[in-house]
RNA sequence: GCCGCCUUAGCUCAGUGGUAGAGCGUCGCUUUUGUAAAGCGAGGGUCCUCGGUUCAAAUCCGAGAGGCGGCUCCA
């Protein structure tokens, strides 16, 4: 079935949801239901709230339904029609209104004694619809176009393919992405709790998660020293005044609420451009130490929406791997394409190939209403879609998405889930220069003000490891392992010489753990195979006589017996290949 | 924040108005083990919190906190 049959099926899907509402809740509202990545949805307005448990009911009155109908009949009518045909349902009212205002036809479609106000696009035949390749699957809340201030209503989210195989099989990976979650495996594996004495979207890290945090972080100031970046350090709060000179502290809503400090309002911050801004306007500065890269991995506070918030990737306490390169006009295009060639080299590293980039550009109408120079915003945006059409990532270029201030880049991730995430992202800025008045001395001995490029490559450290955990399942690369080898003493009469062994590895800068615990050897390997520890050791009387330890790959089985030496060896080389 | 669901031992979860349960983990003893769970025993709970209904509440009702699925903005 081509991908438009399957929207149109999904379509069809949706009238039927709203057929069966109909007939099991009368005074209902439907307002918009439409084809989406995997099934359909349809938003309604309950007079008394349902839930999840009403599902079953309404699925199998979408079965009686679908017996009886046949084809989708369209056919277009005047305004006034449609108006007569829905009123007392403001939303339907609502889009009848825009879809004229629009100029476009209206037209009605009708299955069954169902008919709704839709453009098209069904299944010409209802017959077509296999009754068992849907399935409801959940209830949700959703505010009418998304807009809070509007009524909130009722989705009811559907699962609809070809065939019940399909379906059944979309299920089951559904389930199968559930274990690798980042929120179950942090738990399971140890490397983050969210506890309720200490706050909601405020996540702790267990010793192996702050080992993981240490080597993604890690890896990042590495990568940008060797670029010339120069590090900073920051506190974590400040007075009000910083934010009133940068414009956040009436503009920005996530802000917490401000502590008294001799009398003066101090704030959490919740972003870093404004005290990087203040570190490079505290020097004077020429146009030879340009472009300046300053960068901190540093952490952030935010008040998010309480509903929001979800294990790592949407948190209240982020860390930032943040950059702020200062730089002349002329130096964008080059410092975009140095971001550019780094991000790639992380996501490599990290093994992350699937993802997408947004260009956020402006309202190529309505250029008055952003702030700076036009020839610099041409020179950027141009700068951006050049170093991104060289890369061969797939882009999205987007009109009107930039922000007053500048053009972007996002880089956009899935979760297990399905749910897009945004992790890296580069950002002109000409507004901040300008508000802290920032300047260099240029060529001519003139004062002149750089242009700001803000840039993060993990986004955050959190909502990266969350990525990164349901990526490998848990099951971590050698190098990014928070341990790298488990050693294995089958008894006591080994403990010493197991001690022995795991103390020289340590030495060699191998992540270990000893396994001295009362256990059968069956045991202890079971342990070792559960916590995804990619090398274990097992030690035995004939380890002990010939000065070895067999060695246990957990992605290519049995190695063999080596001696302490052989195995750093072998570690250390397989950690410099993959890293 | 809003709509819906959920919260019982460290973890996963049974328990629908009448004295709080299991498996795993923890601790102790026995066992000293050769490639995915040795045996026995012990300890562990303000049943998320506060309030209400009831002779009696883990269970029913209300409020709050936290978690989950969505909605708008964002790393």
């Amino acid at each position: 079935m081509t991908e438009e049959k399957l929207q149109n099926l999904r379509h069809s899907l949706a009238h039927l949801l709203a057929a069966a509402i109909k007939e099991l809740y009368p005074d209902a509202l439907p307002a918009i239901g439409p084809a989406i990545e995997n099934g359909f949805y349809y938003d309604f307005e309950f007079k008394t709230p349902i839930s999840d448990a009403d599902l079953p009911k309404i699925e199998k009155e979408m079965r009686k339904i679908l017996k009886g109908w046949k084809e989708f009949e369209g056919h277009e009518v005047s305004e006034a029609e449609a108006t007569e045909a829905f009123s007392g349902n403001p939303y339907k009212l609502e889009l009848i209104n825009e879809i004229n205002q629009r100029g476009e036809k209206l037209t009605l479609y009708a299955s069954g004694n169902f008919t709704d106000l839709c453009r098209g696009g069904h299944v010409d035949d209802a017959k077509k619809i296999n009754g068992d390749a849907f399935a409801l699957t959940h209830t949700a809340g959703a505010y009418w176009r998304g807009n809070e201030k509007n009524k909130m209503l009722t989705r009811i989210y559907g699962l609809a393919f070809t065939t019940k195989e399909e379906l059944d099989s979309y299920i089951v990976m559904q389930e199968e992405a559930k274990k690798r979650d980042h929120r179950k495996l942090g738990k399971e594996l140890e490397l983050f709790t969210l506890i309720d004495e200490v706050g909601a979207g405020l996540p702790l890290f267990y010793p192996k998660g702050a080992i993981l945090r240490r080597l993604i972080e890690g890896y990042i100031t590495e990568e940008q020293e060797k670029r010339g970046y120069l590090p900073i350090w920051i506190p974590h709060i400040t007075k009000g005044k910083l934010y009133e000179i940068s414009g956040h502290l009436d503009k920005y809503d996530a802000m917490y609420s401000p502590m008294k400090v001799d009398e003066i309002d101090y704030y959490l911050k919740p972003m870093n451009c404004p005290h990087f801004m203040m570190l490079y306007k505290s020097l004077p500065h020429s146009y030879r130490e340009l472009p300046l890269r300053y960068t901190s991995t540093t952490t952030n506070y935010r008040y998010e929406k309480s509903g929001e918030l979800s294990g790592l990737t949407r948190v209240r306490s982020l860390t930032q791997d943040d950059c702020h390169v200062f730089c002349e006009s002329d130096q964008i295009e080059t410092e975009i394409s140095t971001m550019a060639e780094m991000i790639g080299e992380t996501y490599k590293a990290f093994g992350f190939k699937d993802f997408w980039v947004r260009i956020s550009l402006r309202d190529s109408k309505n250029k008055g209403k952003y702030l700076g120079d036009d020839a610099v915003w041409e020179k950027a945006e141009n700068a951006l879609r050049s170093v991104i059409g060289s890369t061969g990532w797939n882009y999205k270029e987007a009109e009107n998405e930039a922000a007053f201030y500048g053009p972007k880049l996002d880089f956009m991730f899935k979760d297990v889930l399905g749910r897009e995430w945004q992790l890296s992202t580069i950002q002109l800025d000409f507004n901040l220069p300008k508000k802290f008045d920032l300047e260099y001395t240029d060529k001519e001995g003139k004062k002149s003000q750089p242009v700001v490029i803000h840039r993060a490559i993990l986004g955050s450290t959190e909502r990266f490891m969350g990525i990164l955990i349901e990526h490998y399942g848990g099951a971590f690369p050698l190098w990014l392992s928070p341990v790298q080898i488990v050693v294995i003493p089958i008894g006591e009469k080994q403990e010493e010489y197991a001690q022995n062994i795991n103390r020289l590895l340590k030495e060699a800068g191998i992540r270990t753990e000893i396994d001295s615990t009362n256990e059968t050897l069956g045991k202890k390997i079971r342990n070792a195979k559960t916590s995804k520890t990619p090398y274990f050791l097992v030690i035995g009387d004939k380890e002990m006589e010939n000065n070895t330890a067999t060695l246990e790959s957990r992605d290519a089985g049995q190695v063999g017996a080596f001696s302490a030496e052989e195995i750093i060896q072998k570690l250390q080389k397989e950690i410099k290949e993959k890293k």
